[in-house]
RNA sequence: GGGGGCGUAGUUAAGUUUUGGUUAUAACGCCGGCCUGUCACGCCGGAGGCCGCGGGUUCGAGUCCCGUCGUCCCCGCCA
């Protein structure tokens, strides 16, 4: 049975006004539901699903060849749409007020039985293996489709509010030059250059630089990035940035320019969404108060740094021994009201978050019984708290009845980070996140340059950010104190942005190569492009990349990129559906003149 | 580079220790039959397994040991 194979309607938008309509229907077959002289077929699209009802009085073709249809075929339908009976309603379909009688059906495609279940409502799901090697029948899913569409409307959102803020959209090379500075890079051998190669950008960030030298102020671009580090939860060998930059701008402006395109964005993703000016915290102010330099708002459990002197001379090593003077602290976090939420078990469980954290250990006091005396209380402390140390920290932490104080002691940077962890930990354990709350911040003021384990100095954002003007001064003294103009931006405690103002004196960018000793000819080598562009003509210029993977991934309620990603990696780096990366024939091989062993 | 979890019908899991032992269990799916108001339809019947792979211990291994591969999570790494 053939008919003209166009569509009336997609699957979502019958209604009982279309009741009479003869109508021309397309999708997969979510369900079979097959009682005899009557089926029953849900048909689905990208829109919805609509009941199809096969019947002898209607239909021009033998019943018994709708029996052979099976899950997931695709298939093209004509019908009338009527009305259910009354007590045949399915309230849970917009489209369940109807259902499509069918006088005639054809088939457009068949399936082989399925991997796993696709059809709405099915409860079962595969492993991320399996989903993986049938990514394209995964994306078929409800909970993966979904997932998909929100990262779609995501990005409409935010290419409008770029284009409203008169942002261009400018592609830049994906073959590039390598610059080996940062994360390792994916390797393009030219064919046409023997033993020459490409690299995949990390970034596009010098070419929207050259962007500002040659005057295309606001410049945005949403674009694939590539890094060759191992993989997690939240990162990909290739993922996708919103990269924008701005000419004539003071960092202030960047945050706020860029802040309205976010806030517009958002608005337009979800009407609901109430704009609320971000906050703002400095780096030292984030690791002193949180051990992050990307703290959760959500939640408080702030970290707070105990004078030593409460504990000197208390008998107990550990919090005896700390000096200050050596860049050593003591610091506590208290978790109000939560004491019989934690037993010596789980105590233990704690120590090892703050020791994978990197912290030196973990101590813990759980206040009972009376606010007056330790030796009530549980902790391994408590025979060295005596009444004025226990009258100290009482007033210090404002300790009430229930609340459980946690301690770690150490060089301070590790400390903190530790108990950061630690915090984060807590929240999770407790509950503290609330799923539909978003707290943005943005974090500034971040260090110019941090150290490695040699102790040699590096970028600690790239090399092109530009340093505080009132910390230049210390370029040959104390380059550790010298702050740059950067910024992060946090959503829920996840870095989703990062940028800075960029240099664009030529001399202050030797400056910075200088200090993280690059030589004339490696400077020159690698960036002396760069260099040059600056000379002609550079304006002020800052900007910020937008992780929207991770953005897409928050704002559809998932804890995986890979769910907002339509063809994800695994873990390893490969893809199971393609098999990629393979090996190559000798012969291709040689014509890229490559060995291989 | 290091640490950990998992790998059993098409799929998801139970069984793996304390205890190695007859025919490896369930649900969903699949196949066949019945049913004109279902919508996770229902009822009856059936098929389906290199227990990831290789080696070892043992009379005997899904179960113990060694190795290996795959996948997930974490640390390192991600200027």
């Amino acid at each position: 049975m053939k008919f003209p194979l166009a569509r009336t309607h997609r699957l979502h938008e019958l209604r009982p006004s279309h009741c009479g309509q003869r109508v021309t229907l397309m999708g997969w077959v979510n369900r079979v539901r097959d009682l005899g002289k009557l089926v029953f077929i849900d048909l689905r699209d990208r829109w919805g699903l609509t009941q199809l009802a096969f019947t002898t009085d209607v239909l021009v073709t033998p019943l018994a060849e709708v029996l052979a249809v099976r899950d997931e075929w695709v298939l093209a339908v004509q019908g009338e749409v009527a009305a259910r009976p009354q007590e045949m309603l399915n309230h849970k379909l917009p489209t369940g007020e109807i259902e499509v009688q069918v006088t005639q059906w054809q088939v457009l495609s068949t399936a082989e039985v399925l991997p796993f279940p696709i059809a709405e409502g099915a409860n079962i799901t595969a492993s991320d293996s399996t989903r993986s090697t049938y990514r394209y029948l995964d994306l078929r899913r409800s909970p993966v489709k979904d997932s998909i569409l929100q990262r779609v409307k995501l990005v409409r959102a935010i290419r409008n509010a770029l284009e409203a803020h008169d942002f261009l959209d400018i592609e830049t090379p994906l073959l590039y030059k390598s610059t080996p500075e940062g994360a390792r890079e994916f390797i393009v051998p030219s064919r046409i250059q023997p033993q020459h190669f490409y690299a995949l950008p990390q970034s596009p960030q010098l070419f929207k630089q050259l962007l500002m030298v040659a005057g295309f102020d606001r410049y945005y671009q949403i674009v694939k990035c590539f890094r060759d580090e191992d993989l997690r939860a939240d990162r990909q060998p290739e993922f996708t940035q919103v990269d924008c930059e701005l000419s004539f701008v003071d960092q202030e402006q960047v945050l706020t320019i860029i802040e309205q395109v976010v806030q517009l964005a958002l608005q337009e993703f979800n009407p609901d969404y109430e704009p609320r000016p971000f906050a703002r915290m400095t780096y030292a102010e984030a690791m002193d108060n949180y051990g992050s330099d990307k703290p959760d708002m959500r939640y408080g459990l702030k970290l707070q740094q105990v004078d030593t002197e409460i504990f000197a001379g208390c008998g107990f090593q550990v919090l005896e021994d700390v000096v200050p003077a050596d860049g050593e602290a003591i610091y506590a976090i208290k978790a109000t009201n939560c004491g019989d939420k934690f037993s010596r078990r789980d105590f233990e469980q704690l120590q090892e978050v703050v020791r994978t954290a990197g912290g030196a250990g973990l101590l813990w006091i759980k206040v009972q019984q009376t606010l007056d005396d330790a030796s009530a209380w549980q902790s391994p402390l408590k025979k060295y708290l005596d009444a004025a140390r226990v009258q100290n920290l009482t007033k210090l932490l404002s300790l009430q009845l229930g609340d459980v104080v946690f301690l770690s002691v150490g060089e301070r940077q590790r400390t903190r980070l530790a108990l950061g962890a630690l915090r984060v930990h807590l929240a999770e354990r407790l509950q503290l996140c609330d799923d539909q709350q978003q707290c943005w911040l943005w974090v500034t003021d971040f260090p110019l340059f941090v150290r490695d384990r040699e102790g040699k100095l590096g970028a600690a954002h790239h090399p092109f950010t530009r340093p505080h003007a009132d910390d230049v001064q210390y370029f040959g003294s104390a380059p550790d104190k010298i702050r740059a103009c950067a910024h992060d931006l946090v959503l829920n405690g996840v870095e989703i942005g990062g940028g800075s103002l960029r240099i664009h004196e030529p001399e202050l960018q030797r400056q910075v190569f200088a200090a993280l000793q690059l030589s004339a000819q490696e400077i020159d080598r690698k960036f002396g492009f760069l260099l040059r562009a600056l000379r002609y003509g550079t304006p002020p210029h800052g900007g910020i990349a937008i992780g929207l993977d991770r953005l897409a991934m928050l704002l559809s309620g998932n804890s995986s990129i890979r769910d907002v990603i339509a063809f994800p990696k695994t873990h390893q780096g490969t893809c199971l559906m393609t098999a990629a990366p393979t090996t190559l024939p000798a012969e291709v091989l040689r014509d890229y003149h490559i060995k291989v062993d």
